[in-house]
RNA sequence: GGCCCUAUCGUCUAGUGGCCUAGGACGGAGGCCUCUCACGCCUCAAACAUGGGUUCGAAUCCCGUUAGGGUCACCA
């Protein structure tokens, strides 16, 4: 058997959005898991409608999640190493129009499609004559046995579709569907222009790419048997097929922009993992017993077919942000750094390593690290939030708070644990609990009631900077 | 409307005829730990859409109903 050859094939029209991304990772990780070849193939026939720029945001998308393809557009990476070109190249449609012209002459040379003239407007009359009277419209094949002759203007080409029969797709999501050929209609493969429409296309470079499974959104299904008969029509092995059910929104629609974040990118911008992203997508459809989290390591031997579900799926934010906390608790301190700061200016942040390692159990995004610096290590003076204030700086409170500075001034340097115990004697002594101390002494020098481990967030505050903000709490409660 | 697909806790799911008084995870509630927060740990609430079959036995197989979704283009 040889090695499978499947590929991903967006149309530029839009950016790389959850549903494409989970697509394309499964299609990734049938071929890591058995050693084939994953391509990335450009549908960009709706010349109205793509753009540059949605091109841009899909090779964007999938190298930040990691997926990369083996063939398909060239793209040169930041270290200098280039994926992607390859023996079929080109892998935009547009620049393959040649192929597509080759293979429709072969059909109709064989009698299984022939040019017609009829014009879309004279069928849109014919259409709604048939809603009207509510009836199902099929093309009435005016055009069938006329013979058109190459070059006629205006000609298209339509795909004769078998009047009798059955298709069946043995899906391997969906299991078995049998269309009836009745319900089938002779559809348009080639404009008049030669731009294939999308049924052809895609058949064609299938084809000619050696494609021998396609995955991809189960909003496909009703295509399949068409695209089978062109499979046999060009003589062809019809591909394995794999229908993955549609990602909804919370009220169960197709996810869309107004449930929020649906570009991958965003996600990126928003402080995510990629592979926080891919784990939950993977889980989204997929199971591997109770397991929750997968790298993509784990996935290239673990990911399965008979595993993946048939049912739509609501995306959940929620456990996507958990997964994303969980990744970075994984994450090293480094790496959290290095991300932390490629999302946001920092300036020179020597303290910002440190402050990772203090926040890592606490951060669910990566913008939750960038912004507690911001608040708690970078100012000089932090900002208060009234209502901590008003509990816990307090005119009472405030004798014990100059005796926490001196205490502060003197013991500072000798170290966290020192201090910590430095600060149970002093608060021993007054005879009050630990918090009673130390939720005050928090307020005062960082602004609020909530933060990390007090004195091993004020090691990385400094003495200097620590004392100041305590010198101005207490001047506040004069 | 025609054709097609789907149906287990709010959500993602385990389950492939007996292991199911249905398991895990997110979220929710309560508790423990604790300088606050978070982490961690413990406990609880929460589901087989519905009606018929088949079978000794059905969440699992079949049929109907209902409900969701997909699709009916010279878009992809």
């Amino acid at each position: 058997m040889p090695a499978p050859r499947v590929r991903f094939a967006p149309s530029p029209t839009g950016y790389l959005h959850i549903g494409g991304a989970r697509t394309a990772l499964f299609n990734w990780l049938f071929a890591r898991r058995t050693g084939g070849t994953f391509i990335l193939r450009i549908e960009d026939t709706d010349r109205v409608r793509s753009t540059e720029s949605s091109l841009q945001a899909i090779l964007d998308g999938m190298r930040w999640m990691g997926l990369d393809w083996d063939e398909g557009p060239a793209v040169t990476t930041a270290d200098g190493t280039v994926i992607g070109g390859g023996p079929h190249a080109p892998y935009f449609q547009m620049q393959r129009l040649g192929t597509y012209e080759r293979h429709a002459d072969a059909l109709i040379e064989g009698g299984r499609a022939y040019r017609c003239v009829c014009t879309k407007a004279e069928l849109d009359v014919l259409r709604e004559q048939a809603k009207a009277e509510k009836r199902g419209f099929k093309y009435p094949g005016t055009c069938r046995d006329r013979g058109i002759a190459k070059g006629t203007p205006g000609a298209v080409v339509r795909f004769r579709m078998p009047a009798e029969g059955a298709t069946v797709l043995h899906d391997l999501v969906k299991g078995e569907i049998v269309t009836q050929h009745s319900e089938l209609q002779d559809e348009v493969i080639v404009r008049a222009d030669g731009v294939p429409l999308y049924n052809f296309g895609a058949v064609v470079d299938d084809v000619e790419m050696g494609i021998t499974l396609v995955a991809r959104g189960d909003d496909h299904v009703v295509n399949t048997p068409r695209q089978m008969l062109m499979y046999q029509a060009l003589n062809y092995p019809v591909p394995v097929f794999a229908h993955l059910p549609m990602i909804l929104g919370a009220d169960k629609q197709r996810l869309s922009k107004r449930h929020g974040a649906v570009s991958v990118l965003q996600y990126r911008d928003d402080g995510y993992l990629p592979g926080a992203l891919l784990n939950y997508l993977v889980r989204l459809g997929w199971s591997h017993g109770d397991e929750e989290i997968f790298t993509l390591e784990d996935l290239k031997s673990k990911f399965d077919w008979e595993h993946v579900g048939a049912t739509a799926g609501v995306f959940n934010p929620e456990k996507l942000l958990w997964l994303n906390q969980e990744w970075i608790k994984r994450t090293p301190v480094a790496e959290l750094s290095a991300l932390v700061r490629s999302l946001r200016d920092l300036g020179p942040a020597e303290q910002l390593d440190g402050f990772i390692l203090l926040m890592k159990e606490r951060a669910k995004t990566l913008l939750d690290f960038a912004d507690a610096y911001t608040r708690l290590i970078a100012p000089l003076q932090v900002e208060y939030d009234a209502k901590s204030v008003a509990k816990n700086l307090t005119a009472e409170s405030k004798p014990m708070l100059a005796e926490a500075r001196a205490l502060l001034a003197t013991r500072f340097d000798d170290g966290t644990p020192a201090l910590d115990a430095a600060f149970r004697d002093f608060a021993a002594q007054k005879g009050l609990g630990l918090g009673k101390v130390l939720q005050p002494l928090r307020v005062a020098t960082t602004g609020s009631t909530v933060s990390p481990p007090l004195f091993e967030l004020l090691a990385l505050v400094g003495k200097e900077r620590t004392l100041a903000r305590l010198d101005a709490a207490l001047e506040k409660i004069a």
